[in-house]
RNA sequence: GGAGACGUGGCUGAGUGGUCGAAAGCACCUCACUGCUAACGAGGCAGGGUCUAAAAGCCCUCGACGGUUCGAAUCCGUCCGUCUCCGCCA
């Protein structure tokens, strides 16, 4: 949620950074609610304090007066306001200054490019034809047993796996991360503070008055719900590992084959609490961890900072890591790197306490790696002509074989 | 699932109809002191809204919502949450 009083003095700028963004929202609207509301505020603030003097006095013919005229105007502020904040929570966060104007993903910019994509010298396979002929994806059964847009990850990918979340928590708590298990549900309340709008539009799954959680971000970020940290306290960091679920509504028909889209994967994330003046450095500094984890695994890859319409609703800034898939011959996302600023902490009432002031802490979250894409990218990069895959050579102490099979 | 207790400021915790937005302690901030640090001393310190150039002022908030009352942290109802005991269980 962006503050009123920066609404008012920019009404312009919120426009237009919503409509580049890709969002609709009536500014306009809003300021006009906001003014009718602030003017039964002042009335409704005297009526109260007249109460409060009749009361004093044990006035009861006045104060019995004023109470039935406070009740229809208090009725009337209600209304005033719930419309008011159905509107404000329709205004999405501003893209920073430097992320690149366009509404879709052909206005990203490269930012750098490492490694280069590998020459095969035999016909290459994709990550699905590899997995079904070592016995080690099975999406034909996860369609009978789940629906589509599962899988199963089996015998050596299933150890592969584990290798890779070791790798990362063992990588990331030597950074200082706290190591974090979160619940994979979150009520309905959260899901409304964290100022996704996927939650309410069917992008996530419901039960009951609760939500799957897209990624391990949305249990760790309101863990600290109505909280004050210390200044001294920040950056806290964690690496949380959980299950993501996604609905992929409107997303028919893209990326069907294999496991590259799917409605439930495994995740290693990254979510920092921060100063808002370190913003930027804590921005670069999780960035540098996800290339770290790449470069490590020795896929080659690109860096691309994300054109304004491809930031969620709280999103100010992102920056993916696409590695290459050979079968599709281009980069595609498995990593991203986002500052949520202070849009999250205002809604979610997180702060930090500085030479006795309170202010809203910037949040900020990163991808270590989501488990499905990576193992794609490693099939891929790493098949022999034979059919077999390497593992690369920092997993093998988790995995405990060099290559698929075994 | 059954029985009981509780939910107050950044934290601990007092407060059972008006004198309470709230004692006390801790934390934090400012000042003073000390060769430095610590301790001690003096003062300050809940959050939000509205108005304002800024303040003062005024309003709201004691888990949430609703009710009783001239007046609610305090009484009543509903819900949510936490803890203890019992049951069940990986």
């Amino acid at each position: 949620m962006l503050d009123i009083k920066f609404i008012r003095e920019n009404a312009k700028l919120v426009t237009k950074a919503a409509n580049q963004k890709g969002y609709v929202t009536d500014v306009e609207k809003l300021l006009t609610v906001d003014d009718q509301r602030r003017k039964l505020i002042e009335v409704v603030d005297s009526l109260r304090s007249k109460r409060k003097e009749a009361a004093e006095k044990r006035d009861e013919k006045v104060g019995l007066q004023i109470k039935s005229e406070l009740k229809e105007k208090e009725d009337k502020l209600e209304k005033l306001n719930e419309e008011f904040y159905l509107l404000i929570r329709q205004v999405p966060n501003l893209p920073k200054d430097d992320v690149p104007i366009g509404l879709d993903d052909s206005k990203d910019e490269v930012v750098k490019e490492v490694g280069e994509p590998k020459k095969f010298d035999f016909p290459i396979k994709d990550h699905l034809e590899l997995g079904v002929s070592q016995d080690v994806i099975d999406v034909d059964s996860a369609a009978k047993t789940s629906g589509p847009r599962f899988g199963f990850l089996k015998n050596e990918l299933a150890l592969l796996e584990f290798a890779l979340i070791q790798f990362a928590f063992e990588t990331l708590t030597k950074e200082g991360f706290i190591p974090i298990i979160p619940p994979t549900v979150i009520n309905s309340k959260v899901a409304e503070g964290l100022g996704y709008p996927e939650y309410e539009t069917g992008e996530g799954y419901k039960i009951d008055d609760q939500y799957l959680v897209g990624t391990a971000e949305h249990s760790i970020v309101p863990m600290h719900m109505d909280k004050v940290f210390n200044e001294s306290d920040l950056p806290k960091r964690y690496v949380g590992f959980s299950t993501a679920f996604r609905r992929e509504a409107g997303s028919y028909g893209k990326d069907t084959k294999g496991i590259f889209r799917v409605h439930q994967f495994d995740k290693v994330e990254m979510v920092s609490f921060t100063n808002p003046k370190d913003d930027e450095s804590e921005h670069k500094y999780l960035l540098s961890l996800e290339e770290k984890l790449v470069s490590a695994l020795g896929l080659p890859y690109r860096v691309v900072n994300k054109a304004s319409g491809e930031l969620g609703f709280p999103t100010a800034q992102k920056f993916d890591i696409e590695i290459w898939i050979p079968s599709q011959n281009k980069y595609r996302e498995t990593h991203s790197a986002s500052t949520n600023t202070d849009f999250q902490s205002r809604r979610l009432n997180i702060k930090y306490l500085s030479k006795g002031v309170k202010n809203y802490v910037y949040i900020l979250n990163a991808t270590a790696f989501a488990i499905g894409r990576t193992i794609i990218t490693i099939m891929e990069n790493n098949q022999q002509k034979d059919g077999s895959i390497s593992i690369p050579e920092v997993l093998q102490k988790y995995t405990g074989f060099t290559k698929i099979p075994r």
